[in-house]
DNA sequence: TCCATTAAACTCGTACTCCGAGCATAAACC
DNA sequence: GGTTTATGCTCGGAGTACGAGTTTAATGGA
C-alpha cells in the first residue's frame, strides 16, 4: 500500500522525542506532544508491532499507575555513524535512542584518499554482515570542507576533492556526509550546552576555526553542505592569504599558527598541539600577551557573529575554551566590545561544549536518525516488516 | 471540538500553495503536493465551505476536462501589512494570494514615537472597521533593529527601544514584527530573483547594510529576531567605531558615509541620497575610485558570507545594485578573490532584486499569510465559520 | 457532425489515525 | 484496607486521504 500523507508523523514525532531525551517514559511523551492516552496507547502498540521500540516497566515515580520507558527494538533499525580524522578513523552504531554502541577506532594504514575509503568501506561492510537489513544508513563526518557527498578541502588530510560515495558502494545504503564542527553542533544543540536553544551558534578552533548556525536543531548547512565554514570569513589582515584562497581569514588569526606569528616563532606544523604547549607556558608573559590578542580575535568575531544572527546561546569547542580560560578578560572585554549596544545587557552566554570528543559521532547520529525517522522513512520500514 | 493533530495540514500546504504561486490551478497543486484527485476534491470542497477559496473556471491548457483556479474566497481572511519607513508609512491588505489592496501611504505629520504609532493604530483602526473578522493579524515592517516586538534601534527614525504593541492595542490582533531588510529577502526568496533556493543570502544597502539568509523561505531571524544585521559584523576598519556601539562594522564602510570619507568630503546628513548623487558623478574619476573601494568592501564582505553560509544565490537591494553597476570590474574581482577556491569553479549567483520598493510589504504579507494558514490557525478559522 | 482521446472531477467504499468518555489498573499514601 | 493518583485500555465516532471506478468537459481528427 502506498503511504498516506502525515500518516507517520505522530510515530515520527514519538521516535525523535526517544532520540533526544533517551529513558523518556511513554506518559511523558505523551504529554510533551498533547496525545491523548488512548492516541499514545495506539501509537506506541504500532511501534511495537513494528518493532520499533519496546517498552519496559519505568522505575515508579510517587503515585499513579507505573509507566513504562520507551526503548529500542532489538530488531530495530540502526545507523552506523563515522568520523574521518586526521591519524584515524571511529565508528559506532546508533541505536534509535541515540545510544552508540560496537564503537571502533582505527588508525590510518596509509593516507591515501582510496586506502582510507577501502577502509571505511570494509567498515560498512562489516556493520552491514552484522546488523543485515537493520542498517539503515551510514553519517559519516569528516575533518574538512564538504560539499554534498564529497570532500573538497581536508588541509589536515592532505586531500583535495574526494568523492566519498565509495564509502557505500555495493551496499544500497544512503551516505549521509556533514563536516566535524557542524555535527558537534549538532550535538550540543540537541543534548549538549545549547540543548533547547532555537538558534544557536557554535564555534570549533582545532586548525583554524569551524561551526555553525544552529535553527532548532538543524545546521544551517546551505545550499550544498559548505555552511558554517566561519573560519573563512574576512575578520582577520587583509594582507595575509588563507590557504582556502581567500585573504584576511579569520582562520588565520586564532590558531597556533597566530600564537606563533605573535611570538616570532616559526610556523609550527602542527598548529594544535603547538597550541597546547604555548597555553602551558601561559605564566611567560609574552605568551600571555600573545594568548590574550588571540583570544580576542576570537572573541570580537563570536560577538560580530552573535550581531548578524542574533544566537540565543554559544557553544565553545576545542581549543577555544582553554584560549577563554587562559585569557578570560580579553576575552570578555573583546566580546562586550564587539556586540550592539542592545546586546550588551543580556549578552547570549558563550558556554563550552559539554560533549568533548564524543561530540562530532552523536551529532553525526542525530542526523542520521532524522533521516531513518521521517514520515516517509517509516513507511518504508512499516511496509518492508509487516510484508 | 478540539483540534486534531496534522488535522490541517494538507489544508494548509494547499493554501501555501496559493500563496506562494498565485493563479495556480486546482489540478497543479494536486500535482505538486502528491495529492489524488479524491483528496484534491475533498481538501477544495473544503476549503470552499470554509469561505477561504473559491475556484473559477481556468483556460482551458489543451485537451481534457477543464480544471478551475484557485482564487481567495471574498469572505475570506486577510492580513494587514504595514511598513514603517523614515519618512512616512505604508499599509496594504493582503488577501490568501498575496494580492496587495487597500495600499496607502501616510507621510509622518510627527516623528515622535508614540504620535507615529498612534497613526499606526488609527490606520489598524480602520482596516479592521472594513474587515471585521476577516482581519487575522497585522504584520509590521520597520526600519530598524528588532528585538520581539519591539524595536531597538532605528537610526534613521532617531528611535532607541520603542515597544510596537500600541499599534495592535485594543483590536485583539497578533503583531508581527520583522525588520524591512530581512522582509525584503523574504520576498526575493519566496518570489523574487531567488525564487526555488534552499538557502539565500539577501543584502540591501541604504543607510549600512541589512539582510537576512533565508532557508527555505523562512528568515534566519535569531533567537529574539535581530537576526541578519549584518552590516554589524567586523569586516571594516577597526579603529572606526559605529554609531551601535561596535568598531569595524561593515555598515560603516559601504554606504553613503564611506563613499564620503573616500572623496574627503564631509560626512553627508542623508547618506542615501548623497550616496545617489554620488554615483551620478562617476565619469569624475576621484569618484569611480572611491565607487570602486565600496563596490569592493561591499564583494568581499559577500564573499565571506558566502563562505559561511554557502548560499545558492545571492540577491541585492538598494544602492548595492547601483554600486555593483557602476563598479562591475572592482565587485567581480573582489567577489571572486574572496572566495574559498572551491566556490570559484561555479560561485553563487549575485543578482539584482526583482521587487524593489514593494519588497519590504510582500515580505510581511507572505510571513503574515504564514501565520494565519499554519494548520492550527486554520482549525481556529473553522470553528469560528462552522458555529 | 460525431466520435475518439484526454485530463480532470466526482462518487463510493475503505483504511487509518486520533480523539473523548468511560472503565480498569497499579502503585503510593494514610 | 480504603483512598488517591496517574496512567493504561477499550470502544465508538469523527475526520482525512486513498484507490478504483465512473462521469464530465474539453480538444482534435475522421
Amino acid at each position: 500500500m502506498t503511504a498516506r500523507r502525515g500518516q507517520w508523523q505522530t510515530a515520527a514525532d514519538v521516535l525523535g522525542q526517544v532520540a533526544r531525551r533517551p529513558g523518556l517514559t511513554r506518559a511523558a511523551v505523551a504529554r510533551e506532544l498533547g496525545l491523548s492516552t488512548s492516541s499514545a496507547t495506539e501509537v506506541t502498540a504500532r511501534l511495537r508491532d513494528l518493532e520499533l521500540l519496546t517498552e519496559t516497566p519505568a522505575p515508579s515515580q510517587g503515585r499513579g499507575r507505573p509507566t513504562t520507558v520507551l526503548r529500542p527494538h532489538p530488531r530495530g533499525p540502526v545507523v552506523l555513524v563515522m568520523e574521518l580524522r586526521q591519524a584515524d578513523w571511529r565508528s559506532a552504531v546508533v541505536t534509535l535512542d541515540g545510544v552508540l554502541v560496537d564503537q571502533e577506532s582505527k588508525r590510518h594504514r596509509s593516507r591515501r584518499p582510496d586506502a582510507v575509503l577501502a577502509a571505511l568501506q570494509a567498515g560498512v561492510g562489516s556493520a552491514q554482515a552484522k546488523y543485515g537489513d537493520r542498517l539503515l544508513a551510514v553519517s559519516l563526518a569528516v575533518a574538512g570542507t564538504v560539499r554534498a557527498d564529497h570532500l573538497m578541502q581536508a588541509p589536515v588530510l592532505g586531500w583535495s576533492t574526494v568523492d566519498l560515495n565509495p564509502v557505500v558502494a555495493g551496499t544500497g545504503l544512503p551516505l549521509l556526509v556533514g563536516n566535524d564542527a557542524t555535527l558537534s553542533g549538532v550535538a550540543e544543540a540537541r543534548m549538549g550546552a545549547a540543548a533547547g536553544a532555537g538558534t544557536a551558534l557554535h564555534l570549533i578552533v582545532e586548525v583554524g576555526i569551524g561551526g555553525t548556525l544552529i535553527i532548532d536543531g538543524s545546521p544551517a548547512s546551505g545550499a550544498t553542505g559548505a555552511g558554517g565554514e566561519y573560519g573563512h570569513i574576512p575578520f582577520g589582515d587583509r594582507s595575509r592569504l588563507c590557504p582556502c584562497g581567500a585573504h584576511g581569514c579569520w582562520d588565520l588569526e586564532i590558531d597556533g599558527r597566530a600564537l606563533a606569528r605573535h611570538l616570532q616563532e616559526p610556523e609550527p606544523d602542527d598548529p594544535y598541539n603547538y597550541a597546547e604547549a604555548v597555553l602551558q607556558r601561559i605564566d611567560e608573559s609574552p605568551v600571555a600577551a600573545a594568548v590574550g590578542k588571540v583570544a580576542a580575535a576570537l572573541a570580537t568575531g563570536i560577538a560580530g557573529l552573535v550581531n548578524a544572527h542574533d544566537p540565543e546561546v554559544v557553544t565553545l569547542g576545542g581549543l577555544a575554551i582553554s584560549l577563554r580560560a587562559a585569557a578570560p578578560d580579553a576575552f570578555a572585554t573583546a566580546y562586550s566590545e564587539g556586540l550592539m549596544t542592545f546586546h550588551r545587557a543580556a549578552p547570549p552566554a558563550v558556554l563550552d561544549s559539554t560533549h568533548q570528543k564524543t561530540g562530532v559521532l552523536r551529532g553525526a547520529a542525530a542526523l542520521g536518525l532524522d533521516h531513518i525517522t521521517t514520515d516517509t522513512a517509516l513507511a518504508t520500514w512499516a511496509e518492508r516488516t509487516t510484508l
